[in-house]
DNA sequence: CGATACGACATTTTT
DNA sequence: TGTCGTATCG
């Protein structure tokens, strides 16, 4: 037998052996799933089923791509320069570089980052004169990432978009659309999008493709949305030799657009579909599998898998209450730092449900010198600095980058300020030209001729660095803009402290070019660029020594260590307040229990806090996962100093409501004084807001500061309002 | 143009 | 309660 299909068990064996037709295979948490993938792929090499280029497999982050094909490489020695191994996202940027003379695109358009998106929406909404208040460019790029995930155009909104709000987000997403491509750019779904396009419509790029690719491979299938999975059914008309993997219980990013349904139908949409279901754990103790199956059984959406483990029972899970977050992180520090040996940080992680509650854990982790680390916030190319000088990058790659140019065209200071940049913008469009050729033209137009001395070293500037681009390799433009730019001796004149770190990662930025340029002699800046833009943190993420590991649930996915806290196990914080009123949503919420607990190979600490200032407001009734986990499973211990909770009684803390958020009000004097206001907040009263005017309450749902009622204002009609943020008077 | 003040807002975020 | 973004003033 072949060494690849050595160590492996009977339903990993048939999952890497079949390798026709269409295969979903079932891989429940810690079964063997990437060694099942690599494996396969190795075997479908080496029997000669296909040669490299031939294979396609997708997943969704760099790093599981990185992984994949440095396992792939070892199990092969080598060979593998040919493999495409990629994220969804680079797969399509590569096919789109070859090919985007066919969408009218440039090859070396830029990719659009998040940040980028939501200026140049921001500019769109502003130019076609909308209410900035109504029309919050965040919301808006929601819906326009909804609709491209749809594979829903802008003309084809346009058309069927009805009503005030949707006609206006149909003008928005057009303009917005139409700009991207004068930029010569993409943003992140174009990328999926326009593949799936041309795939579709362009018969040769669809049948090249096709035929190319005889052997399809997606991880985390779970996670896919509809336009990855027409990506797929695009890919796929010949051979139908596609093979998924996942595990519908990790869903865990429906509220990005991830279609758990997919998962769930695959056999429908590929007929003749064979399932292999992997139920051996090779992780976790029977104790922490029994507990994570007892939760997720409560389900609806999903397909019957019972994960088994010949791992022994293993140590009950714990359960700490205390009074405040800030108790919850001093107990859990303690707990790590009595029970683990020094070495064995690394091998804990405390995962929370929002990156705000990470703040007390920080605090008492820097109180105690303990090594850690935090994954979440901003990510390296995000920070200002770095977007600054990447910016300076783009616009001399692409010179119809407007939105660089819009970044930096007055960084460093030169004396351009907002006035100026309008006259420029307004240019560009009667012109039809970019921003920085109205720049390079400037002398023609006599409204900027006040502003040319000052224009014009900046075109000097991008203009040189133009030139420059095609002799010269990336690390070396780079460092050359540094210094020419002098930006380090401004970061630090502005701030010696905060300058300090801005100026390091600068300093990091340059060294990822040299090495990037060391690696990828012949790569174009366009290349480097198009690498970053796809690139995060977490794809960076290694193993530290020695320091614990802090992040959200949603980071954790695909990650495995000895200890696991799972903390902050409160209604409204996990699941969160607004996923309780929604079956769907708190099914997610569980499935990302799921997912944190089964990160844990030997042991697993679940933590909840009697009381939880948010927004200055106090409320904590136990998660209802918590009491999903049977009793026997569990140790609890209790540090509250009130014990007005029964920990078995909030089964179903949204059923009552009422009385369980009278407990701490009574309790606690001041701190709850909103509450005699929720008390009159009942169908039927009249109230008066400080916007809408009169209106009657109909309903009322939640309570604290869930609080959410459906009032009726005359002539406005019928209103959603959370009474925390409007300020309403009871008047009747 | 830059600094300060006030008000609005408040999940998760593979690319 | 904290952060971020806009508005306004000097």
């Amino acid at each position: 037998m072949s060494h690849l299909l050595k160590d492996l068990n009977q339903a990993q064996l048939k999952a890497v052996t079949t390798t026709e037709g269409p295969v979903l295979v079932i891989a429940g948490a810690g079964s063997g799933k990437t060694r099942v993938l690599t494996r396969r792929l190795a075997h479908i090499l080496t029997t000669r089923l296909a040669e490299p280029h031939q294979v396609l497999a997708v997943t969704f982050t760099n790093k599981a791509a990185g992984e994949m094909k440095d396992r792939v490489s070892q199990l092969l020695g080598g060979q593998t320069a040919q493999l495409q191994v990629s994220t969804f996202h680079s797969f399509c940027a590569r096919l789109l570089r070859r090919e985007a003379h066919r969408l009218s695109y440039k090859s070396d358009f830029t990719i659009f980052d998040a940040e980028d998106s939501r200026t140049l929406a921001k500019n769109c909404i502003k130019e076609l004169g909308f209410s900035e208040s109504q029309f919050l460019p965040k919301g808006q790029l929601r819906k326009i990432s909804d609709l491209k995930g749809q594979l829903t155009g802008a003309e084809s909104f346009t058309t069927q978009a009805s009503g005030y709000f949707e006609t206006r987000t149909a003008a928005i997403y057009s303009l917005y659309q139409k700009r991207l491509r004068e930029c010569n750019a993409m943003d992140f779904d174009d990328l999926l999008f326009n593949t799936v396009w041309l795939l579709q419509n362009d018969q040769e790029v669809g049948d090249r493709y096709r035929w190319q690719f005889k052997y399809v491979m997606v991880d985390e299938y779970q996670d896919t949305n509809h336009v990855q999975y027409l990506l797929l059914k695009a890919l796929l008309d010949e051979h139908r030799n596609i093979c998924v993997v996942g595990d519908e219980d990790q869903s865990i990013y429906g509220w990005r657009g991830a279609d758990i349904r997919n998962i769930l139908e695959f056999e429908r949409d590929f007929p003749g579909a064979k399932i292999i279901k992997l139920e051996q754990n090779y992780r976790s103790t029977a104790v922490i599998l029994k507990a994570a199956s007892a939760v997720i059984q409560n389900n609806e959406m999903r397909k019957d898998k019972t994960l088994r483990t010949d791992t022994g029972e293993g140590d009950k899970l714990e359960l700490l209450m205390v009074d405040s977050a800030e108790e919850e992180a001093s107990h859990v520090i303690e707990q790590i730092m009595a029970r683990s040996d020094p070495h064995d940080l690394k091998e804990t992680v405390i995962l929370y449900r929002t990156n705000a509650q990470s703040r007390p854990f920080e605090e008492q982790l820097r109180r105690r010198n303990v090594p850690y680390q935090i994954f979440g916030g901003i990510s390296f190319y995000e920070r200002k600095e770095i977007k600054d000088l990447v910016a300076y990058l783009k616009l001399i790659a692409n010179p119809a980058d407007d939105v660089s140019f819009e970044r930096i065209v007055n960084y460093p200071k030169r004396g351009i300020g907002t006035k100026t940049l309008a006259q420029i913008a307004t240019l560009a469009r009667v012109k039809n030209i970019p921003y920085l050729q109205v720049a390079v033209n400037a002398k023609e137009y006599p409204e900027l001729a006040g502003k040319l001395k000052r224009l014009e070293p900046f075109v000097t500037l991008i203009g040189k660095y133009s030139d420059l681009v095609r002799s010269q390799p990336v690390d070396l433009i780079t460092q050359d803009l540094v210094e020419e730019l002098e930006i380090i001796p401004e970061l630090l004149s502005e701030d010696p402290i905060i300058g300090q770190t801005k100026v390091e990662n600068i300093e990091a930025f340059i060294e990822g070019t040299v090495e990037y340029a060391r690696a990828n002699a012949e790569a174009h800046l366009t290349d480097y660029l198009s690498e970053i833009s796809l690139f995060t943190d977490l794809d960076s993420y290694r193993d530290m020594n020695d320091k614990l590991t802090l992040m959200t649930m949603h980071s954790a996915k695909g990650l495995e260590y000895d200890t696991v806290y799972l903390v902050g196990l409160e209604e409204g914080l996990f699941p969160l307040q607004r996923a309780i009123a929604d079956p769907m949503e708190l099914e997610e919420e569980r499935r990302l229990f799921y997912v944190g607990i089964t990160r844990a190979r030997e042991k697993v600490c679940v933590s909840l806090a009697r009381a939880r200032f948010r927004f200055g407001e106090v409320e904590a009734v136990p998660s209802r996962f918590v009491s999903e986990i049977p009793e026997e499973l569990i140790n609890k211990h209790d540090f509250r100093t009130h014990h007005l909770y029964d920990y078995s009684a909030s089964a179903q803390p949204s059923r009552t409501p009422a009385s369980v958020s009278k407990a701490p009000a009574a309790d606690r004097e001041g701190t709850y004084y909103e509450y005699e206001e929720d008390e009159m907040l009942q169908p039927g009263r009249i109230v008066s807001h400080p916007t809408f005017g009169r209106g009657k309450i109909i309903t009322v749902e939640g309570f604290g500061e869930s609080l959410r009622l459906q009032i009726m204002f005359s002539g406005l009609g019928l209103k959603k309002i959370m009474a925390k943020y409007a300020k309403l008077k009871v008047i009747g």
